[in-house]
This record gives structure tokens, sequence and C-alpha cells, in this order.
DNA sequence: TTGAAAGCGATACCAT
DNA sequence: ATGGTATCGCTTTCAA
């Protein structure tokens, strides 16, 4: 049994030098096509794989893009992700991949790491960021986007939109749809549902400024730190319908599992959607338009934004542009039955 | 602006030599406590970040591990890779993950691509594998788990469970519930579905070879190579009921997604469940649970196998077994309402 | 178009 | 417990 052959192999079985092979692999077009063949056999023909240690150290170029995301089982990144991975296919570059589990240590630390591996550049959630990952962030002098959400104060560059409009507006179409006593139902309570929560308070208080008294708005808030379900779903809306004595007339949920999770557990508690009980979510998963009624929820380019951070990451780690304002891609509400 | 700080430079700062900063990194225990402090304080200062291709390079180690799936937007393979992360969270590894659409040659090419990495391991999908990749990884001479299936032959370790035998389990189930006119509504057709539809022939075929003429069992296929949602769901429910002339009285959904979607469509339809129509999924996602009725449907240990292919693969990595048979992890029948 | 030599930054091995 | 030195495999730089 043989070592892994390496560069200086494939060059001795093809009778040139080992930087000629090194050519082969990464300028094919500037290696005549002579040579071109005869290295490319001699690959073939002992299977040789390049080494990609050594190949970075040699050209401080890591061929890495990092990620990181809160949650691998949130649908919702993984439709980020896929965007990701569509628009880095082009290139020569691996995606390394961190769940930091909706916590901003976690994610400090899986920065400190994933730089080990000095990538090209960093995509992350989110805009909460500890202030030491900040720091190693802006040191490693990479180009960074924070996906999801806009900020002021970007650490490098934005792709998102406003989850504070988002949570607002579905608010304002409820209550334009005539509904008095909502209820707001969120789990988890990351920055982003916190953002949609205070948008629906906002909604709520210009409301009930502007109206007479009569028309006023009546919130029910319950939240609960817990990871998002369907199930928890079911659950929340047996607590806002205990909190409100029954009075409730419409949910604004946080996303659209637990909308589906209300919306299952209407149905058990014989409250008929939308007549009884409106129900709206967030995300606009596929369930929720083939479910009946449909689930009103906010759609926003995910895949979209995905592929929008590879580029741009990869037009600034080129030198090609380098005025990045934050980009909103804003969302749109999907007005459905439930509703 | 300074370039990034290496070994060296800690090394002089904190007054000691490069090995000894290396060993703190590696082996903190195998250092005077007040030269690991020093050191320590010198990377703290320098805002030190190891450079892992050149420590790869010269240690060939590449704290990496290596995941190829079929698709990021099936919550199936998802749960596989919660499982693998968790897995490998004690340990230093990196996990670099690879989706090949559903294709052999994709796999074949991002498994040369991973293997430049020089992975620690490799964690592949499924055992349809094209016979040059098979001989890629022979020559790798790293642990490799096939995952989700079984197989005779494997490359090396197995992890998985027989879809034919579970296929068979669920349409013996229909058949025992009193169905005799089943359609099978398959989209994908990747090779496990496959498995699943031959176990539903199969027992259709052993129930026909057994019964008497008029218990006989009628089935009905319906199968597209689109990619599975819940919408197609709908349509194959359609397709089936036009196939079958209306006398479709249960359906066998090759994944959960179809059966949510054929159980929507079924209301729509007007048919009851499962008083006119049984539907029957596959994989057990939260909302089969949670619909109502609940489908029935089939639930096998993913999380748990991703993290049993992590376990044997580092087991398998430092030499402490090598005698690994392939790991049956079974799976189960989830009965409910709508059959 | 091709090649020779000099690193890249860390670790293994062998001393001390 | 610590350090010197060779080395990992490739690419850069410069020269031919």
């Amino acid at each position: 049994m043989h070592r892994k052959p390496n560069l200086k192999d494939v060059a001795e079985l093809a009778g040139v030098s080992a930087i000629t092979v090194s050519r082969v692999l990464t300028h094919p077009d500037k290696v005549a096509a002579k040579s071109r063949l005869k290295v490319e056999q001699a690959i073939a023909e002992l299977g040789y794989i390049r080494n990609h240690a050594a190949s970075a150290l040699a050209s401080s170029r890591s061929g890495v893009l990092a990620v990181i995301i809160p949650s691998l089982s949130n649908i919702v990144f993984n439709d980020v992700l896929q965007g990701i991975y569509s628009a880095v296919k082009p290139y020569q570059l691996q995606v390394i991949l961190g769940d930091c589990h909706y916590s901003p240590l976690e994610e400090e630390k899986l920065i400190a790491t994933l730089l080990s591996q000095a990538p090209e550049g960093l995509i992350l959630t989110g805009t909460d960021q500890t202030d030491y990952a900040r720091k190693l962030l802006q040191n490693a002098g990479i180009p960074v986007v924070q996906l999801m959400e806009l900020t002021d104060q970007p650490i490098d560059m934005n792709i998102g939109f406003s989850h504070f409009d988002a949570g607002k507006a579905m608010t304002d179409h409820l209550l334009a749809r005539g509904y008095r006593r909502i209820g707001f139902l969120g789990a988890r309570m990351d920055p982003r549902t916190q953002q949609r929560l205070a948008g629906f308070n906002q909604a709520v208080a210009v409301w009930n400024e502007q109206q007479p008294q009569p028309a006023s708005c009546q919130p029910y808030v319950v939240t609960t730190g817990q990871s998002s379900s369907i199930k928890l779903g079911g659950q929340l809306l047996q607590a806002v319908m205990a909190e409100s004595q029954g009075q409730c007339d419409a949910v604004f949920c946080c996303n659209d599992d637990l909308a589906l999770g209300a919306l299952f557990a209407a149905r058990k508690m014989n409250l008929r959607v939308p007549a009884d009980l409106a129900i709206a979510g967030f995300n606009d998963l596929e369930a929720s338009a083939l479910v009946d009624p449909g689930i009103t929820s906010v759609a926003s380019p995910r895949f979209a934004m995905g592929q929008q951070a590879v580029e741009l990451l990869l037009q600034k780690a080129r030198g090609e542009r380098c005025d990045f304002a934050p980009v909103d891609v804003g969302f749109s509400i999907m007005a459905r039955g439930s509703t």
C-alpha cells in the first residue's frame, strides 16, 4: 500500500514540473494543451486529489465560506441555505455551516472556530452579535453579511427586511378586517420575533390613538421562550383564549408553525375560522397556502436573500465594489381565507 | 495595519517557543501552568487565531467531517443533520455539507471535491453511489457511513432500515384494516421511495395469493419524478382517483408531505377520511400527528441515525473497533385516525 | 509556456 | 517541561 499521491508524483508521471500540474488545476488555459493532456492523464491514473490544506496555506485562499444560522430545524433558514448553496455552486467554494441555537454566545464561539478556517466571507443571521464577536469579525478583515433583518449599525453588509414593519403591517391587516380583540402568539422570542411583537404593539397603539373609544382594540399577548412547533401553536391558542376569556377574535402567530397548530386546535375547539377566530402567521410556508382555510401570512424572499448574500460577499471579496448600503428585500402580506 | 499574527508572534510575545504555543492550543495540560498563562495572555492580546490550513497540513488531521445529503429542502435530512451536528459538538470537528440533489453523478463530483479537504470521515445518504465514487472512497482510506437504508454491499459502515419492509408493513396495515383498493402515491422516486413501492407491491401480491378471490386487493400505482410537495399530494390524489374511477379506498403516500396534501385535497373533494378514503404516509412529521384525523405514518429514528453515524465514524477513525456490522435501526408504524 | 527555489504556518520528532 | 529543525504539499515569485 502506497501513500496518497501528491503533486510531485503527478508531475513525475506526466514528465513535467510540479508547478505545471498546479497550473493545470487552477488555470488550465495557461498551460499548453499537450502538457495539460499528459497531466490530466497522470491525475486520472493516480487518482490524485489535491490537498486542500496545502493549497490554502500556500495561496492563502481557503475556498471556504462560513455560514451561521440559529437553527437547523427551522425551515426558514433552510430556504436561505438553499439560496446560499445555489449561489455558491458556480464558484469553487465550500460552505461550512454552524448552528448557534439562537444563542449569541454560541455564535461568538462558532465565529472564532470558523474564522480559523480563514473563510473568504461569513454570513450571519440577525444582528445581535456580541461585542467580542463584532471585534473578531472586524479584525478578521473578511466580508461579512448579516442576513434576515436590518440594522442601523451593520458589521459590514446587511440584507433583510424589517420585522417590525412586517408585524405592524399584518396587525394593520387584521384591524382593517375588523378584528378588535387580537392575540399575539409568540414562541422562542428571538430578536426577529420581538420585532414582530413590537410592530404589533405599535400598530395597536396607533390604532387606539386614532379611533374613537368604541372601536378600540384590545391586545392579548401570550409568549413563551420555548422553541416553536405546531403543537405549541395549539397550546398558545388555548392560553390566549383563557386569558381573554374567550373574547379573542383573531390571533397573529409569530410564525406559520404556530399558526398551523392554532388552526388545527381551533377546529378541535369547534371554532370556525375565520368566522369565530381569524388566524395570521408569518413566513408563508407551503402548508399555509394549502390548508383550508388558507392562512394569511407574511412572505419574504428567503432563497433570494441567501443568493444575494453570496453575490455581495464575492463582489466585495474580489474588490469589485465596497459601497454596500443595506439591502431591504421587503415582504408581502399574503391574505388568505383565515382572516 | 499589520498582518494577521501567527504562532511565532505569539511565541515571541509570550517569551516561549512556537512549539510551546502549539501545545497550549492542543494539549494544554502538557505545558507548565506558568508558560500556559503567558501564552494565553499573548493569544488574547494579539487576537490570535490558529491557521487551520497550516495545522491540517502539518498534522495531517483536517478536523473535518464531510456529509452529503440528497436534498436540503427535505426535512427528513434535516433531522439527520441535527443528529450529526449534535454528535459532533464535543469533538473538534467541522462539518462540511454537500447537497447532491438526489443525483449519483452530482454526488460523485461532490465526493471528489469533499475528499480534497481530507475529511476524517464521510457520511453519505443511501447506497446507490456510482462505481467511480465507490473507488474514490476506497482509495481515500477514511471511514464512510452509508445512512438511511441498508445494503448487502456497504462501502464501509451502514446504518439504516429497510424501506422495503416498511413499505410492506404499512401496506399490510392497510390490508388488515380492510382496505382493498389501495393507491400508492409516489414522487421523486429515489431509491428509498422505490423500495417502499416494492414493499407495497410485494404485500399486495402476497395478500392476493393467500386470500380467496372476493377478498383480493386491487393496487393503483401513481408515481412521478417531480419532487415531493404538499401540493403535489393533492394532485396525485386526483390522479389516482381518476385512474381508479373513484374506486380507490386508501392511499399509501411515499411521504408525509404527499399525505398531508392528499388529506387537504380529500377535504376539498368532500371525501371523509378515513370513512371514504384512508391515507397513510411515511416519515412521521410533526404535522401528521396534529392534523385531524392524524395521519398514519412510518416513524424512524432519524436524529439517532445521524448521531450514531458520527459515533461509529469516530470509533473507527480512532481505531477502536473495525468490525462494524450493518446497523438496522428499525421503524415503526404510527397508526392514527386516517386509517 | 515552463521551471527552480523560497516560502506559507503549524506540528512531529528528537533532543535537552 | 521545553525547544530546534525538518517537514507537510502546494503556490508564489522570478527567471529563462
